[in-house]
DNA sequence: TATTGTTATACTCTATAACTATA
DNA sequence: TATAGTTATAGAGTATAACAATA
């Protein structure tokens, strides 16, 4: 089904996709989430700090997820609050906090990652299992091009 | 590059790498149409205004756009003190406003059109040709699929 | 002097509900 | 009764600036 040429200059553009996709999938997730009491941005820090034993520094935090550090506060600050992680002195940097994954947090990471991951699949219903790699592979290339992540 | 295993359950996500080149191109597009009174969304409204003579409702913008009607109120309104746009009651149906672009709209438009295509170009670098026609090919399967547009 | 985390603030975007006038 | 537009409001995301503690 073509759309009318009166539309075509949005709807071939690649921001306005892009925009249009990206709300699509953070809704899905976000609903998915609901039950687990987390959000996109929340759950994103939960995995990272899931992701190592020592923790993760909320500096390194805001550059993997591109966020300015005053955010990442905010968002420790939520899952601190809720039991999920917990700020760690770092033994070799005093100003550092590493943001550590609790027992608990642990937990909810494990019971919402399928349901996330369901909201994802059902949002990439529309695309092979080769378009979706490739999909990955180009958006990886956009998304980190700007402002490169460093290695954590 | 390869990031450490701790940030891939993040980076490989297509949901956060949508995230992250959306808000890349939406921070490039934006900064493009500074210059011009505009943002994206505003941008979008008066790019759609200017594709048709006789005007596009309220009611197929924001099906188009995919925002709710409350939010296109404000745009128009953001558009029209600006005197970009004017509404314009249907001869057909007096509850509907059709939104057409003035003269200056046009004129606006046409001047900023350049800048954000450069702003979209040059985050698309990373990418040749073939991608980027493939990237807009299976971002619009994603981008539409939910919510797929009327025609216009 | 530079960096880590923090507080504060303002603006934009998103999501809903309720209302009016027309159909 | 349903639809097009409008008003209002609240929450979430984004962007900056300034500050204290530490390096």
């Amino acid at each position: 089904m073509e759309p009318s040429t009166a539309t075509a200059a949005l709807t071939d553009d690649v921001g306005f996709l892009l925009s249009r996709a990206s709300g699509n999938f953070v809704r899905a997730s976000n609903a998915a989430l609901l039950s687990h009491g987390l959000r996109v941005r929340s759950y994103s820090v939960l995995l990272l700090a899931c992701g190592t034993e020592e923790g993760i520094s909320q500096r390194d935090l805001a550059a993997v997820l591109g966020l300015d550090p005053s955010q990442v506060v905010l968002l420790v600050d939520e899952l601190a609050e809720s039991g999920l992680v917990e700020r760690r002195p770092s033994d070799t940097d005093r100003r550092t906090k590493l943001v550590v994954a609790t027992p608990a947090g642990r937990q909810v990471r494990a019971a919402a990652v399928g349901d996330v991951a369901s909201a994802v699949t059902g949002q990439l219903t529309e695309l092979t299992a080769t378009e979706q790699f490739l999909l990955r592979n180009l958006l990886s290339r956009l998304a980190l091009g700007a402002a490169s992540l460093p290695p954590v």
